[in-house]
Parts: structure tokens; C-alpha cells; sequence
DNA sequence: GGGGCGGTTTGCATCGTTGTATAGTCCGGG
DNA sequence: CCCGGACTATACAACGATGCAAACCGCCCC
């Protein structure tokens, strides 16, 4: 049974309040009952009891991440850079891994979780828009990657739509005709997909050039196999493209690797380019164009959101808000080949 | 104010310890009683309070992962494992990233933690030996990664040596001579880098190569950039090799990309084997030669024994173990090229 | 010499939950 | 008709920490 304030002053013959108060940092102790104090507290080793503090104050200082999956190196660079967010503000992260099961997200957004904590930082894959709307839960809640208009809670995301047509432009721009894209998705929920696929349609548009639908590939997930098959279905395809403009870094992976496999040169005889500027692009080979999310703003942006709306009273409330973070073009050599490095 | 029991029990008519029984499924309430009560419940939208609940049964249904850093897929993946083990007891992982400091690690190891947790799983980087032995903290821990020989703490572990001779003995088998390793670290913790090391030097002296120290190739860490500055050194020394090991999957891609910017191909001028089998590596043009460890049994494993430890009294004592996991070679692509798949 | 005033310490109630002990209630069997 | 036992519900005391208000101290000042 470890030590608590009771054994604490006992054994420095104070009062419990007081051992209290040293451990606290309350000022007006007497420094030589603080030194007996703290005396006991080191040949005790006391430790403060975490759940106690906690029914008391109301505050865990955890706060929850829930992502799809941390084996998608997206999230976990995500997650990495929201932990080291976090703990500037001495919190600690608790993972939730959803699997993009909707149930699984579903609980979480009605507040079932089975720990205290006193935020969510989601990032939602099954459910989109009115489904995220919190039952009853207050827990302060800020979405990433979704862009729900309107949505029940704070937001933090780039501009997909302008990012995709980015990356589909910078294409384009390099004389590409036949730009086709990897990553569609049917089902509803699917917001990410959709937006990255508004932006591609859109620059293709405005660049003149035919929209095909068969160069437009659907996806099961964002995983590199998803890439490499669709990538395959695409060369099989009649006209096979010319350049690919992949929903994700792990989709263009996947892809290259189909490409390579089959003797096709990238970016000779195909361009790709990805989206997210995963560690991996920057040493596959080719090494992989994309579209660079500011990943470290988003972190900050999203813990100081929810430390707003922990913040006493005042700021806590208001309408749900949205904030763009930037994101910026990598030409890489999927793109412009080795010597214009 | 969220609701407590006490609210519930005020509106259902009945004590509050009843209230209780219901939410805990005590077999004997009367149905008609417990039928209100239930009603009273979804009414008012209670949850029950996990930090009251945890001050009393001691118990917060969360353990803690110490990794270096997300960002490396192992880590990642080997988080995701272990979230998923975690699940399946109903437990909650909570991440912590010592970013391989070592005054992290000790304030981890020492208890310092900010957070009620059951148990810790710990991944060291800094830290080994005689200083991961805990200071007066009870939390149950177990060690992965290191072998500390009758270490302070439960321990899960691959055999690195003999993992390393394997992966070096592969290279050696396809008629390579001059095996060259990247990934050694001098200072005393790196158990990891001296185990490999030492597995590499035993392989070569049994395959009756000569260890050319000019071939083992010192790292400051084990990302991509490391591997591919490490491989550029190797290249430009006087005999460069013609296969390489490294410690990890991320040296060896950072390697791979290295040679094929030079012009070397993998694996005919150099073949290429890696450590973790990453899922970049499958994907990966080559394809990388890798030593798989068992992440998924290892993950159940320190679930499990967190777990027996946190058994009631009887269990939870005894000498820390050491467990031993199964690894395998895959052999891909930078080692045996592409016919051979 | 008593009132007042910082500085210092303490007792008590409280957070929300559950274990233990106990008080009723109802039934069937002796 | 009474009693034991099974069932149901309740009261009370913890778990460990902290906010609050009050008590205590010595001391200065009127």
C-alpha cells in the first residue's frame, strides 16, 4: 500500500493539511516545517495519488487522440507531433485507435469512453458531418481532417480541396494529359476522398483537359497494397495515364511500386505525385512529390483549441470554430526526375 | 455539473447504493426497480465517474507505452499492436515519448509520472542495465527490446544476436564477401546496436570472413538519413562493400537510397538487408531483405504479463522473466533480386 | 493591556463511488 | 403460528486529496 498524505504527516507530525501544503507549493509554511515536511515525503517516497487530485478538481490533464490507426505513418507522425504539443502543457495523450470502425468512432463521440479524460482530439475516418454532433457529452472535442461545415466542433484542417488541385496543377503544369487519380471513394463518409477528388476534377478543368473517368481509381483504404492495385487496374486499362495523382503518400508508394515492377519509368513514363510528405517519400526511390500539410501546426493548432475551451468559464464557450492550417507543394524526383534537384 | 449517482437516485426514488448496484450489474435488484432506476439513468445521461471509481478500487484501466518516438513505423506499428492487446482486457493505452532521452526514461523508471497508471510498458533508448531498475514504485513493468540479463523488470525480447547472425549468414550464403554493417553505437546503453554487432561479427567469423572494422559503420540514431550518410561514408572508403546489414529497416532504405543514387544496383553491386521488417519495406523498389520480428506476439506478450502482474496477489509476485520471441528472415528483393520472389 | 494583523497551521466537509453490515420483506416448511 | 433463509434495499464508512474557515501564534501599536 504506498504512502499517502495521512502516513506523510505522521511521520513529520504535522497536520495532513499542511503535507498538503508543501506538496503544493503553498507559500506561508514555515521553511523549517517545509525541510521536515519534505524529509518525510523523500524516506516515504511519497507520490501523489493521481485519481484522488483528479475527483477533486475535475481535471485529469489527459486528453484523448483517436485516429484510425497508428500503423499509417500519417498518424503516427500526428500523433507524435500531438503528444509533444500536449506536454508543453504538461498533458499526456491516451490513444484511441477507432480501425475506422464506425461503432467504435460512434462511442467515442457519444462520450462512452471508458476513461477520464478532459478532451478528444478525433480524426475521424467512418463518420462524418451530423454524426458527430456530441450526444449530451461535454467533453471539449476538436476534429482533424474533416471538413464539416458548419459542424458541431472545433476544426482544424488544410485546405484539401485547394491542395488536390494543387498537386493535380503542378501535374499539369509539366505537360501531363492523362492525369489519372488513386484514392476515390464511394460511401458517404468518405469527405477526404471526396474533397482531394472536387480539387482534382477542378484543376484538371481549369487546365483544359478531359475528364476521364476511368483514369479515376477506387480505393478500399489509403494503404500502399490499395496503390500497387489500383496502379495495376490503371495500366491495364486501355489508355493508361500519363501521371497519377495519388489521394495519399502510402497510395503513390504503392503505386511507384507497381509502376517500377512493370518496367515503367516515374517520372518518365509516369508522374506520381502524393499527399501528406510522409519521412518515407523523401528516401523511397524515386523520391516522392507531394503535398506537405503544416503536420506541426495542426498539433499545436488542435491542443490549444481544446486548452481554449478548458480554459475557466469565459473562453470555453462559443460557436464551433474552423482553422485552416497551410500547406505547401514538395516537387520531388516522382515528379521532376533526379537532376532538377 | 455532470450527474453523480446521488442524482439518479434522487430522481428513481431509491439510495444511492442501489443506483450502484444497477449500474454494476448486481444480480439481486428487482426488475421493476431496476427498470426505473434505468430510466432515471438514460434521463439524466449519467456516466459514472472513473477517477471516484478509480480511488477506490485502485485500479484505472490504463497502462502506460514509453517509446522513443512515434514517428519510427516499429514504434508505430509496434504502438498500434499493443493498443490492440490492450483492448482486448479493456485497457487504454496511454503514450508516452521519451524522444531517447535518458533523463526522461530515469523519471519514468522512477515513477515520476504524472498519471494513474496499472502498468507500463517500456521501450528503452537511453537507458540499460543496473539504471532501469525501479526506485521504490510498485507499478508493474515490463522491458522490450533490451535484453538486460537478470534485469530489475519483466522482459519480452527477440534474440538479437542470433537475429543478426541470420540476417549476416544470408548475406554471406548468397557469396558475399565483404559485409559491411551500419547501425553501430558506441555508448554504453545501446544494448541493441552492441547486440547486432556482435551477432554480425559471430556470423562472419563462422562463415570464415575477415571483419574489416572499415566495414562497421557507426550511427547517431536509426532513421533513413543516418543510413544514407552512413552509406555514402562506406562507399567512399577504399574497398566498399558488397552487401550490407543494417540494424534497422530505416538505415537500410536510407542505405538503399544512397546506392541508387549512385548508381550502384541492389542487390547486384551491394545487396542489402534490413532489421524490423517495416511495412515500407515491402513496398519499397527493391523490396528489402529483413529480419521479421513477432511484433504482434510480442505485443500480447507484454499485455500479458502486465496483466499476471496486476493478478491479485498471488501471480504478481515472483522473479522478473525473460521472454524470448521467434523471428524469421524475409528474404525480398535488395538481396536476392527480383527473379527469385 | 487589548485589539488587530500577518503568518502558520489545523479540522472538517467534500468530490463520486463501492464494500460491508444491516434492516426490512416475503415465502415456505416445520 | 413461528422461524430460517433468500431476496431487496438502505446507511455508513471508507478511498486520498484539497478548499474553506477557523484557530493559533507572536508581535506591533494605540
Amino acid at each position: 500500500m504506498p504512502p499517502g498524505l495521512k502516513d506523510v504527516a505522521a511521520q513529520a507530525g504535522v497536520s495532513i493539511k499542511t503535507v498538503s501544503n508543501v506538496v503544493n507549493g503553498y507559500v506561508h509554511v514555515a521553511p523549517e516545517t517545509r525541510a521536515r515536511v519534505q524529509q518525510a515525503i523523500d524516506a516515504l517516497g511519497y507520490k501523489p495519488n493521481m485519481a484522488a487530485r483528479q475527483l477533486r478538481s475535475g481535471r485529469s490533464g489527459v486528453i484523448a487522440l483517436a485516429v484510425p490507426e497508428l500503423q499509417s505513418p500519417y498518424f503516427a507522425e500526428l500523433a507524435g507531433r500531438i503528444v509533444h504539443a500536449a506536454e508543453r502543457r504538461s498533458w499526456t495523450v491516451l490513444i484511441d485507435q477507432t480501425d475506422g470502425h464506425a461503432e467504435r468512432e460512434r462511442n467515442l463521440v457519444a462520450g462512452l469512453r471508458r476513461h477520464a479524460i478532459d478532451g478528444l482530439i478525433f480524426s475521424p475516418l467512418a463518420l462524418a458531418g451530423e454524426e458527430l454532433a456530441r450526444g449530451g457529452d461535454e467533453t471539449p472535442m476538436v476534429l482533424l481532417g474533416e471538413r464539416v461545415s458548419h459542424g458541431p466542433a472545433d476544426h482544424v484542417a488544410i485546405d484539401n480541396t485547394a491542395a488536390a488541385a494543387d498537386a493535380t496543377r503542378h501535374l499539369a503544369g509539366s505537360g501531363r494529359r492523362r492525369i489519372a487519380a488513386i484514392g476515390a471513394q464511394d460511401f458517404p463518409s468518405a469527405v477526404t476522398a471526396q474533397q482531394r477528388l472536387a480539387g482534382y476534377r477542378a484543376a484538371l478543368e481549369q487546365a483544359g483537359l478531359p475528364t476521364d473517368p476511368a483514369l479515376v481509381a477506387q480505393v478500399e483504404s489509403f494503404h500502399r497494397a490499395d496503390g500497387a492495385a489500383a496502379m495495376a487496374r490503371l495500366l491495364d486499362g486501355p489508355q493508361p495515364p500519363d501521371a497519377v495523382f495519388c489521394f495519399n503518400d502510402l497510395l503513390a508508394l504503392g503505386a511507384i511500386r507497381t509502376l517500377l515492377e512493370r518496367g515503367c519509368s516515374v517520372p518518365g513514363d509516369v508522374a506520381v505525385i502524393g499527399f501528406d510528405d510522409i519521412e518515407d517519400g523523401r528516401f523511397s526511390t524515386p523520391t516522392l512529390s507531394t503535398i506537405a500539410p503544416d503536420l506541426g501546426r495542426i498539433a499545436e493548432l488542435a491542443v490549444d483549441l481544446l486548452a481554449e475551451r478548458l480554459g475557466e468559464g469565459e473562453a470555453a464557450a462559443g460557436p464551433p470554430r474552423e482553422l485552416r492550417v497551410s500547406h505547401r507543394l514538395v516537387a520531388r524526383e516522382s515528379t521532376v526526375g533526379r537532376d532538377s534537384r
